[in-house]
RNA sequence: GGACGUUUAGCUCAGUUGGUUAGAGCGUUCGGUUCACAUCCGAGAGGUCGCAGGUUCGAAUCCUGCAACGUCCACCA
């Protein structure tokens, strides 16, 4: 197998874990004979050839699904729609969430990420539709039937998933494939029945005739989040019903004042209060007379327009308000509706106007106005108008009949409404529990999210789309029929009723029938925090019967009625017993086997929990054949052995495993089907309840087997699988999303998760900006400035990307994309390839194998460090890790990726390892510091930090390695046996060795002497300088290519020279110098240094600063204001001597 | 009409309780066939932190006002 994962040049071999011992130590030995040969390693780093092989080796490793015993970390993937592919927008999403949750993985945390798609209702039925009427189609709906469309669409968005499912892996999303789930799928369905039916039991979900918002092109209802206004030039007529009508209103919607039935004014308006109450009949062309009243309303505003409002409850939401409150108070007005539901007028609208669109009807009413000289006034004014997100054209309010949901109503048992909930969870926590807390990053959005719920209005569920959640509701037609047994009685039928299969009428033989409506599609994503982890959990207690004769006797039997086979009385004390435990549980039903000595159990139950019984023939014994009423010795022996039973050896006539397994397996189908998310007692025999016991989970489970009158518990989820996620994993960790989602789902995660859960959904919700191009215009098809990441990641590398699109990138704030981003990472990605290729021809080759635990941990309690460059690494290495650590804590991948990039690109690279190529015996710092660096990388660049990992020989995979320790800031000085503040003294010494070399080639570089030519250099140094300097002289030698360097009390005067601190370094050559031009650089240095001099120097003496500033901040300016001064003195020196 | 955000080097952006002489990437200039890397190495240039006030020993950072750009919200018919 080595071959056919070995890929060429990128070293590797996956398959070990598949490997048998003997055959792994040869794959083993093979890869390090391959691997010591590192010259071979490719210059460039080549990520198309190694990701996919990588991702596959950490899925089936199992290395992405939650391990240890940690803290739980809960990631919730915000779903992808299943609208079409991924963009670059879902690539910056996951680069965010992939790298918090590696990190917190390496840290040890329990993670779990957990994948999903999103079926997005409207917005997938809105797209199939477009295709299918671009191929043709003039009207889908019509054209097929409900369910051709329906299997339309669902083949779209299967198609549409499994493309985003694979775009999700090759950005390296280490999520949890077991645990996928999708807002359409039956577990999904589970979840949003439960909460439809609690929250319609609970009086919040009720059916109201209200205006809605209507898109005709969509032929369905809209919430207000989904509709986006438009700014449109429109225009404002003022106008009079009639000659005699003392009011003149204005409107900017003529075509509707054809269903006015009031005029509202200011109470507080004396230009109107004597017309209050009164009415006026007119006729202005609708199909009756209008009968306008003249009311009264607080929200009329008296400075605007005329002063007067014409009241169309019918078509303004502001209007039906008031239709409202006037029939609150008991003088109602009336409500007619003249636009239809396919946007044209009605009947009611009158003769005239019938069947015309809207704006034909405006323009034909407005010249009607015109013709009777009732039109006043026309204006132009500039106006907000309302359009569907998803259709696009003009939303109509229209009113309807639909379901709608209450955040304004006490919830039963609560105290409290939908509102208070989600003001609470951002708040004071819910119920004021503050672990119950939403913490919203940037804190900011904590103020829009409140103000947006302060100003929430019912949300309208219902949509007439049918790509969606079925709503669960059922319909017939109210009738009184005569009562079966009551001769003469009459009832009335229920003309709905809540039920997730279909109800059967209890007095007339007409069905019923369900709603078409489907729920908008934020119901499902609302509960998509825990829907994914199992809710509603259904929990069912089986019960074994108590002792029977046969039991007692030794006998067996499946017989239902043998008479001879009752219960004991020690049986019946069992189940008195039993029913004491089981009256907390809260279990709404008993189902049990019909058997005489499960019946009898199941009725004792019953009368002591006073819950119903119902009887189930799959929960009766096991079939006996040939053995019934036989010895349970005999039966023993004819069955063999449990694992006989079940691997179907069993022959005879007894029961096979398979046999019983199926009819187990079928009730509790049913059972989780119809009782999701209730407590349900099931009463059965010993080896039946086994199997159940086993439904949802692994055969192993079969070994539950409770005694006569024992019981046992198990809780499933909406998977019908045995559930811990829920209770593991709930609340979530950490929440993700773009600032443009955050009313649509923050909020009603929010609400759903506080109602169902009496918990917050997450506790942290970090907001990110919207991703856009290099103009900065978002990404769009119609803009056609798409990128398809996809493509991306195969030119540059997933790592290239990820590095790119989290680079820069601060919370809540948008930020641009560009492919040179991607080329800076990828250049970075080659970077540390090389840096890596470089300590592994360095580092031993026969130790690479055999590389155990933390290497760091071994550097930092015990090696021989020698040199200051050693030191400064490891002193530098600690602080990095614990930046780094801190920072992505606190969720700044930014700052802490580009501290890391300093690091390993600047201080490791340009610095530590070129002193490696000149001191020696740096072996075994350098393995450590790879393999910190590979850890410390790892969350940002997940592939390229693996496959190094893998060719170094470290042990194991990196996904689910150790994160480096960090460590107290004198940790590593006491390992040394050095004073406190040798971090300090270290990092300080190699500055100024740094610095100086620094200043000898800028020397070299200003004055065009070529990089390859050896100099001399002269330098200037006090004593202790002059000591470090001659400690690492062979650095300062090769680095700055010189040929010898000396110490002396002066320059020369006619060498170039440069001042940094105390020190001066010259450089020969050989009178070539511009005198002239030297003086000039001086000067000006000179006159910079003093006038920093003179400012410090003012802010030193300063009173105020002395006795306020920190210490710490006086200090470095000490510090730097004694370096500044001795500069001056050399630079001063040196200018008189060139005089 | 409200609210929020942004304004820092030519470009894109960091800059988390106010504290060294403000940073990065890209671009740009100069010089490099250094045996890990030209997807590179070395050295530079480039900013009165949008404007005007204020608070403070000290402001890119806090406050006030203004401007430009952007976003969201609102039932002004």
């Amino acid at each position: 197998m080595l071959g056919a994962h070995c890929l060429a040049g990128n070293l590797i071999c996956w398959d070990e874990m598949d490997l048998e011992l003997p055959q792994l130590l040869r794959t083993r030995k093979i890869q390090h004979e391959i691997m010591s040969a590192y010259d071979d390693l490719p210059k460039a780093y080549d990520a198309s050839s190694v990701e996919d092989a990588i991702y596959e080796m950490w899925e089936r490793s199992g290395a992405f699904q939650p391990q240890g015993d940690g803290k739980p970390f809960c990631v919730m993937m915000p779903p992808p729609n299943v609208t079409g592919v991924l963009h670059l927008g879902h690539a910056f999403e996951d680069a965010i969430m992939d790298t918090i949750v590696r990190f917190q993985r390496l840290r040890g945390r329990k993670t779990l990420l957990v994948p999903g798609t999103d079926h997005a209702a409207i917005a997938t039925q809105a797209k199939v539709e477009k295709i299918l009427m671009a191929e043709g189609m003039q009207n889908p709906r019509k054209e097929l039937s409900r369910e051709q469309l329906h299997e339309k669409i669902r083949i779209f968005a299967e198609t549409s998933k499994s493309t985003i499912l694979s775009q999700i892996r090759k950005v390296g999303t280490s999520c949890d494939w077991t645990r996928l789930a999708y807002t359409f799928d039956d577990a999904r369905s589970r979840t949003v029945n439960e909460l439809f039916i609690r929250m319609h039991a609970d009086g919040l979900i009720y059916r109201g005739y209200r205006v809605v918002n209507w898109s005709v092109k969509g032929q369905s209802t809209c919430s207000d989040d989904e509709i986006v206004y438009v700014e449109r030039q429109s225009k404002l007529y003022t106008f009079k019903y009639s000659k005699d009508f003392p009011i003149t209103i204005a409107t900017t919607r003529p075509e509707t004042k054809l269903g006015d039935t009031a005029v509202a004014v200011h109470p507080a308006d004396k230009r109107f209060s004597a017309f209050i109450g009164k009415t006026f009949t007119i006729d202005i062309g609708a199909r009756k007379p209008l009968e306008i009243k003249i009311i009264a309303d607080e929200e009329v505003d008296p400075s605007f327009g005329t002063g007067a409002l014409g009241v169309t409850p019918a078509h303004s939401a502001v209007d039906f308000a008031m239709y409202e409150r006037q029939k609150a108070v008991g003088d109602p007005i009336d409500i007619i509706p003249v636009i239809g539901t396919d946007g044209r007028m009605t009947e009611e609208a009158g003769i005239a106007y019938v069947g015309l669109s809207v704006e034909e009807a405006r323009e034909k009413f407005v010249g009607w106005l015109r013709s009777q000289g009732l039109l006043e006034k026309e204006e132009d004014i500039m106006q907000n108008v309302g359009t569907s997100d998803r259709y696009g054209d003009v939303i109509e309010a229209i009113p309807l009949t639909q379901w709608w949901l209450d955040v304004n109503k006490e919830i039963p048992g609560r105290g409290k409404n939908l509102r208070d909930f989600m003001r609470e969870a951002v708040t004071t926590g819910l119920d004021g529990d503050s672990v119950k807390k939403v913490t919203i990053t940037p804190d900011r959005f904590t103020k829009l999210y409140l103000d947006r719920v302060e100003h929430l209005h019912d949300w309208c569920l219902s949509r007439q789309i049918l790509w969606g959640h079925r709503i669960p509701a059922w319909y017939h037609e109210t009738k009184n029929v005569f009562k079966d047994d009551h001769e003469g009685e009459k009832v009335l039928c229920q003309a709905i009723i809540i039920s997730i299969e279909k109800p059967i009428c209890k007095h007339c033989g007409a069905e019923y029938i369900q709603d078409p409506d489907t729920l908008d599609t934020w119901f499902s994503s609302g509960s998509w925090p825990f829907s994914t982890l199992g809710w509603p959990l259904t929990r069912v207690l089986f019960v074994r019967h108590g002792q029977a004769h046969s039991n007692l006797e030794g006998f067996i039997d499946d017989r239902i009625d043998n008479p001879k086979n009752p219960l004991t009385d020690t049986g019946r004390d069992q189940i008195v017993e039993v029913a004491e435990h089981l009256v907390k549980e809260g279990a709404v039903r008993i189902i049990a086997s019909p058997v005489l000595r499960t019946k009898q159990t199941a009725e004792i139950l019953a009368e002591k929990l006073k819950i119903p019984l119902l009887f189930d023939d799959r929960l009766r014994e096991i079939g006996l054949g040939k053995y019934d009423g036989g010895s349970e010795e005999v039966f023993g022996v004819a069955r063999g052995s449990t694992k006989e039973w079940i691997s179907g050896k069993t022959v005879d006539t007894i029961e096979s495993y398979k046999n019983l397994k199926t009819r187990a397996d079928g009730f509790m189908d049913d059972l989780l089907k119809r009782y999701a998310g209730k407590t349900i007692i099931v009463v059965s025999h010993g080896d039946v309840i086994s199997t159940m016991g086993a439904y949802g989970t692994d055969e192993s489970w079969l070994a539950s087997y409770p005694k006569n009158g024992g019981y046992l518990l198990r809780t499933y989820g909406n998977d019908g699988r045995v559930n811990t996620d829920l209770q593991t994993f709930f609340p979530t960790t950490w929440m993700q999303m773009g600032y443009e989602i955050l009313y649509l789902w923050l909020m009603r995660m929010i609400l759903m998760s506080t109602y169902a859960l009496d918990d917050i959904p997450f506790g942290d919700a970090y907001i990110h900006g919207i991703l856009r191009d290099k103009e900065g215009k978002k990404f769009s098809k119609s803009s056609g400035n798409g990128i398809d990441p996809i493509k991306v990641i195969d030119q540059y590398g997933c790592d290239a990307l990820r590095v790119s699109l989290l680079l820069g990138v601060s919370p809540g704030n948008d930020s641009r994309y560009y492919t040179e981003k991607t080329e800076s990472g990828r250049n970075f990605v080659n970077k540390l390839w090389n840096i890596s290729r470089f300590i592994l021809s360095i580092i031993p080759t026969e130790g690479a194998g055999s590389s155990q635990g933390d290497l760091l941990a071994d550097v930092r309690s015990g090696i021989e460090t020698k040199s200051l460059a050693d030191q400064w690494i490891m002193v530098r290495i600690d602080v990095v890790i614990a930046s780094v650590t801190k920072k992505l804590e606190g969720y700044e991948f930014s700052s802490a990726s580009e501290e890391l990039r300093d690091f390993t690109w600047g201080d490791l690279a340009d610095w530590y390892l070129e002193i490696a190529k000149i001191e020696q015996g740096k072996e075994v710092i350098l393995r450590s510091i790879l393999q910190t660096i590979l850890k410390l990388w790892h969350p940002f660049m997940p592939f390229v930090t693996e496959h190094i990992w893998k060719i170094a020989g470290f042990d194991g995979q990196l996904i689910i390695a150790e994160w480096p320790n960090v460590v107290a800031k004198s940790s590593y000085s006491v390992a040394f046996g050095m004073p406190e503040d040798t971090e300090d003294m270290t990092l300080r010494s190699f500055d100024i060795l740094r610095l100086l070399i620094t200043d000898l080639r800028r020397l070299r570089a200003e004055n065009g002497v070529e990089s390859t030519k050896q100099i001399l250099f002269a330098i200037v140094a006090p004593d202790d300088i002059q000591k470090l300097l001659e400690e690492n002289m062979e650095i300062v030698k090769t680095l700055a290519r010189a040929s010898s360097v000396k110490f002396v009390g002066s320059i020369v005067d006619d060498w170039a020279t440069t001042v940094s601190g105390a020190t001066t370094v010259g450089l020969d050559l050989s009178g070539a110098i511009d005198i002239k031009k030297e003086k000039a650089k001086l000067s000006k240095e000179i006159a910079e240094t003093e006038e920093y001099i003179v400012t410090t120097g003012l802010k030193m003496k300063n009173v105020e600063f002395m006795t306020k500033a920190p210490t710490r901040v006086k200090e470095t300016m000490e510090k730097k204001y004694g370096e500044a001064n001795m500069k001056l003195q050399a630079l001063k020196e040196r200018l008189t001597k060139l005089e």
